[in-house]
DNA sequence: CAGCCATATCTTTTT
DNA sequence: GATATGGCTG
C-alpha cells in the first residue's frame, strides 16, 4: 500500500503519528474518515500491530461498519479483528463481558428514553409529585446532565443548590437509581457511566483493557461529553495512544451532555498531544465552502481555521422564499425531479434536510406525489412503535425477568383480565419479601391478599416460564412462539383494521429482522439481539442497494454527504430555533445553532438550495415568521433566487450580533450580484410587521399582546390579548395593527 | 376492569 | 395536528 500517494502531507503525518496523543483537527469534508481508515491500515501493515489491539470508536453504527469494510478492503482479513463500534455498544459488550465485577446481572435490560420515562413516572408517584409542577422531563434531564457529568445523586446535590427542588431532585435520582438497579437495567447514560465505575474500582479489568487497546481512535470526538472521556482516557491509558479526530465547528450535541471543551482543551489534558489541522476540503465548491467559512466566524471560542478547496467554483447557493411550507416542499420535491432528470445521476444524490422532525411529513406527502422514492430517517423509531415495544417487552421479560417495567408492560397485554389492582397486591408483596415483582408473581398462590386473579396470574407465569425453558431454540423462533402463544397476532387478526394489519406487518418486519441478526452472528442470543434493538439508530437501518432520496434532520446528516443538498425551513424560530434565540446564555445556544447550519452547508458536494416559508403549520396553528437571521451571513455575491430583503425583524428577542458582517468575497472577487428570480407562486398577502409574542396597539383597543397569527387564505387572522384582558381575532389588513 | 370520549400539551435536536 | 392522559360509564 502507497501511502504517499492516497493522501496529503498532512493527513500522511496523521497517519504516521501513532504514538502518544494526537489531536487531528478535521474540518467538513478533508477526509478524516479516510485518515482513521489509512492509519488503522498502517498500524497493522507497516507497523505490524495486531488489529485486536486497536479499537475504534464511531458515532453510529452504520459508521462503524463502514469503517470495518474499508480497513477490511485495504488489509483483508485480519481487518475483522480490530475493534470497531460506538461508545455505547463498546460499553455494553465490557458489561455484558464483566457484569458481575460491574453488580449486574449477564442479562441486564436497556432501557430507552421511553422507558426511563415509564420509570421516573413511578418515582414521581412514590414521591408525592405533582406532575402538573412538573414533568418528568425535568427530572430525567437533570439526573442525565449529571450522569453525563459522571455524578451520582450526593455530587449533583452539590450543583443544585439545598432548596426544595433540588431535594426533589435528589430524590428522585437516588429513587430512579435504586428502581433501575432492582430491575437489572441499565438505561442509556449507565452503559457509559457504568463502564467507567468498573474500569475505575476493578484494577484486574482495567489492565485487561489497557493491555488490550495498545491504540485507540475516536471519530466525532467534538461530540463526547465528560463520561466518554474520561472512558477513552481510562481505555487508553496504558499505551496513551489516543488519536481523537473531530472538528470544534461541528460539535452539535451540547443538549446530549457534549463537552466541547474535550476538544478545545485536549492539549490541556494531554501536553505532549500532537496537534494536525486539516484544512484541505476535497468535497464542496468553492461557492458552497465560502458560504459556509462566513457563517461559521460568527462564532466566537472556535479553534482558528479556514478550509480551503482546489474545487471548482460551481453553482451559486440558491435561496428560495416561499408563501407556506406547502409550497415549498412542492418546490423542493419538483427541483429533485427535475434535476435528476436533467443530471441523469441518482436519487441517493439528493438528501432534504431541516430543523425539526415535524417538518418531514409535508415534504413526505409532496415526495409522494411527484413520485419520488424517499426515505426518512428519525422520527418515530421503528422499535418505538407500540407493538414492537410490546413484544420486546415479552422478550426482555423472558431473558430478564427481574425487568419490572416489562413485565408490567406485558402482563395484560393481551387482556388477561389481570387488572392494576392484582399486580399492585403481587408488587406490595414482592417488596416486602425483597424480590421482584415477577418472583411476587410466581407467588400469588401464597399471597394472601389475591384470590380469584391468582388463576390468570398462574397462566401468565406459566406462559413465560414456558418461553424461557426455550430460549436455546433460535430468535426468530422465539419470537414466533411469543406471538402467538401469547395471543398477540391473534388479537391483531382478529381485530382485521387498517391499523391492526399494519401492526402486524411491522411485527412481520421486526422477525425478518431476528433473521437477519440470526444468521449474521456467530452466537445469536435473544440477549444480544435486544441489544443491537436498543442500541440501533435509525440511520443504522437504511436498506442498502436501494436508489432513494434522504429525508432527516440536520442532526441526523451529520458524517454524510451527497451532490445536491436542500435545507428548508431557514425561517427565525425554527432555525435557529426558539429556545435558541430567547435563550439568556449569552449566545451560546445560538452558536451551536449556527454550527448545525455550518455542518448542513458543508453535506453539500455541487448544489445548496436553502428554502423558506413565510407561514408555518406550528401545533396546529398557522405561525409567521421572518428569514432566518442566519441567511444573512451568506454573502449574496454567493447566491441567488428570491431571497426577501433583510427585513426588520418582528422578535423584539434577537440578540445583538457580536461581529458585524463582512462579505466574504475571496474566492470569486469579481462577480456580481445576480437578479433574483421569482420562485414564488402566490400573490403575497400584505406582509405583517408583527410576529406572536410581539405587543401591537390598536386605534381603539389600545395596546395588547399577539397571541396567534392563522392563515386565512386571503388575510392572515390575528387573535389579540389586549392589556385589559380582553382577546379579540381581526383580520390583519382590516385591523391596521401596529407594532408597539 | 375495559373501553370510550374529552382535554391538554406539545417541540428542538438523539446514542 | 397528534398523542398522552384523565374521567366517566357500562
Amino acid at each position: 500500500m502507497d501511502y504517499d500517494k492516497l493522501l496529503n502531507d498532512r493527513q500522511l503525518e496523521a497517519v504516521k503519528k501513532t504514538k502518544g496523543p494526537v489531536l487531528i483537527l478535521a474540518g467538513a469534508g478533508s477526509g478524516k474518515t479516510r485518515v482513521l481508515t489509512y492509519r488503522t491500515a498502517y498500524l497493522i501493515e507497516k507497523e505490524n500491530v495486531a488489529p485486536y489491539h486497536i479499537m475504534a470508536i464511531t458515532f453510529t453504527n452504520k459508521a462503524a461498519a463502514e469503517m470495518k469494510s474499508r480497513i477490511s478492503t485495504v488489509v483483508g482479513e485480519r481487518g475483522r479483528d480490530v475493534w470497531v463500534s460506538t461508545f455505547h455498544s463498546s460499553c455494553v459488550r465490557i458489561l455484558r463481558r464483566f457484569a458481575l465485577e460491574a453488580g449486574y446481572d449477564r442479562n441486564f435490560s436497556i432501557y430507552d428514553a421511553d422507558d426511563s420515562k415509564t420509570v421516573m413516572k413511578a418515582v414521581m408517584k412514590k414521591l408525592n409529585v405533582d406532575p402538573k409542577k412538573f414533568k418528568e422531563r425535568t427530572f430525567l434531564s437533570a439526573i442525565s446532565k449529571a450522569k453525563d457529568e459522571l455524578k451520582g445523586p450526593e455530587e449533583a446535590l452539590k450543583d443544585w443548590g439545598h432548596d426544595p427542588v433540588a431535594m426533589l431532585k435528589f430524590k428522585a435520582y437516588k429513587e430512579y437509581e435504586d428502581r433501575l438497579k432492582e430491575s437489572n437495567a441499565l438505561d442509556f447514560d449507565d452503559l457509559i457511566v457504568k463502564t467507567v465505575e468498573l474500569l475505575r474500582t476493578n484494577k484486574e479489568v482495567l489492565s485487561y483493557y489497557q493491555e488490550k487497546f495498545e491504540y485507540m481512535m475516536v471519530d466525532e470526538y467534538q461530540d463526547t461529553n465528560t463520561a466518554q472521556f474520561e472512558l477513552v482516557r481510562l481505555l487508553s491509558g496504558g499505551t496513551r495512544n489516543l488519536c481523537v479526530v473531530g472538528d470544534d465547528d461541528q460539535s452539535i450535541y451540547k443538549f446530549r451532555g457534549a463537552n466541547i471543551k474535550n476538544i478545545l482543551n485536549f492539549e490541556h489534558y494531554f501536553p505532549d498531544a500532537t496537534v494536525i489541522r486539516l484544512e484541505q476540503n476535497y468535497r464542496s465548491t468553492k461557492t458552497i465552502l465560502s458560504a459556509a467559512n462566513s457563517v461559521i466566524k460568527n462564532n466566537e471560542a472556535r479553534k482558528d481555521k479556514t478550509l480551503w478547496t482546489e474545487n471548482e467554483e460551481g453553482e451559486k447557493i440558491k435561496v428560495c422564499s416561499f408563501e407556506s411550507a406547502y409550497e415549498e416542499a412542492d418546490y423542493i420535491a419538483n427541483d429533485v425531479a427535475v434535476r435528476k432528470r436533467k443530471a441523469n445521476d441518482s436519487y441517493s444524490d439528493y438528501a432534504v434536510l431541516y430543523r425539526t422532525n415535524a417538518q418531514s411529513r409535508i415534504l413526505e406527502e409532496k415526495f409522494i406525489r411527484e413520485n419520488i422514492p424517499y426515505k426518512i430517517v428519525g422520527g418515530v423509531n421503528f422499535y418505538s412503535r407500540k407493538e414492537i415495544k410490546d413484544i420486546i417487552a415479552y422478550l426482555k421479560a423472558i431473558v430478564n425477568p427481574s425487568d419490572d417495567l416489562s413485565v408490567r408492560r406485558i402482563i395484560n397485554v393481551p387482556k388477561r383480565g389481570i387488572g392494576e389492582a392484582s399486580v399492585e397486591k403481587a408488587a406490595v408483596f414482592a417488596t416486602a419479601n425483597g424480590k421482584s415483582l415477577y418472583e411476587g408473581l410466581l407467588s400469588s398462590d401464597i399471597n394472601p391478599a389475591i384470590k380469584s386473579a391468582a388463576s390468570k396470574i398462574r397462566s401468565f407465569t406459566s406462559l413465560i416460564e414456558g418461553f424461557k425453558s426455550r430460549l436455546n431454540e433460535s430468535v426468530p423462533t422465539i419470537i414466533r412462539a411469543v406471538l402467538e402463544e401469547s395471543g398477540y397476532q391473534n388479537e391483531l387478526v382478529i381485530e382485521n383494521t387498517d391499523d391492526s394489519k399494519a401492526r402486524l406487518e411491522n411485527l412481520e418486519e421486526f422477525i425478518n429482522k431476528a433473521v437477519v441478526y440470526q444468521n449474521d452472528n456467530e452466537e445469536p442470543t435473544l440477549s444480544g439481539f435486544l441489544e443491537e434493538v436498543a442500541l440501533i439508530a435509525d440511520i443504522d437501518n437504511l436498506p442498502e442497494g436501494d436508489d432513494y432520496v434522504l429525508l432527516m434532520t440536520l442532526h441526523g446528516a451529520k458524517g454524510l454527504e451527497f451532490d445536491t443538498v436542500y435545507i428548508a425551513g431557514m425561517e427565525d424560530g425554527l432555525f435557529p430555533g426558539f429556545m435558541a434565540i430567547t435563550a439568556s446564555d449569552g449566545g451560546e445556544e445560538l452558536a451551536e445553532e449556527r454550527r448545525l447550519f455550518y455542518v448542513g452547508i458543508t453535506r453539500a458536494r455541487k448544489n445548496l438550495t436553502l428554502t423558506l416559508a413565510r407561514t408555518r403549520m406550528v401545533r396546529g396553528e398557522y405561525q409567521t415568521e421572518s428569514p432566518s437571521r442566519f441567511l444573512k451571513e451568506i454573502s449574496p455575491l454567493l447566491t441567488e433566487g428570491n431571497m426577501p430583503a433583510p427585513s426588520v425583524s418582528s422578535r423584539k428577542t434577537e440578540a445583538p450580533r457580536k461581529k458585524s458582517y463582512t462579505p466574504d468575497t475571496s474566492y470569486n472577487p469579481f462577480k456580481k450580484p445576480v437578479a433574483p428570480k421569482n420562485f414564488g407562486t402566490t400573490i403575497a398577502k400584505a406582509p405583517l410587521s408583527y410576529a406572536v409574542g410581539d405587543r401591537v396597539t390598536h386605534r381603539k383597543f389600545g395596546e395588547g399582546v399577539v397571541l396567534s397569527i392563522t392563515d386565512g387564505g386571503r388575510d392572515f387572522e390575528v387573535l389579540v390579548r389586549f392589556d385589559g384582558g380582553e382577546e379579540k381575532k381581526m383580520f390583519a389588513s382590516f385591523a391596521k395593527l401596529e407594532k408597539a
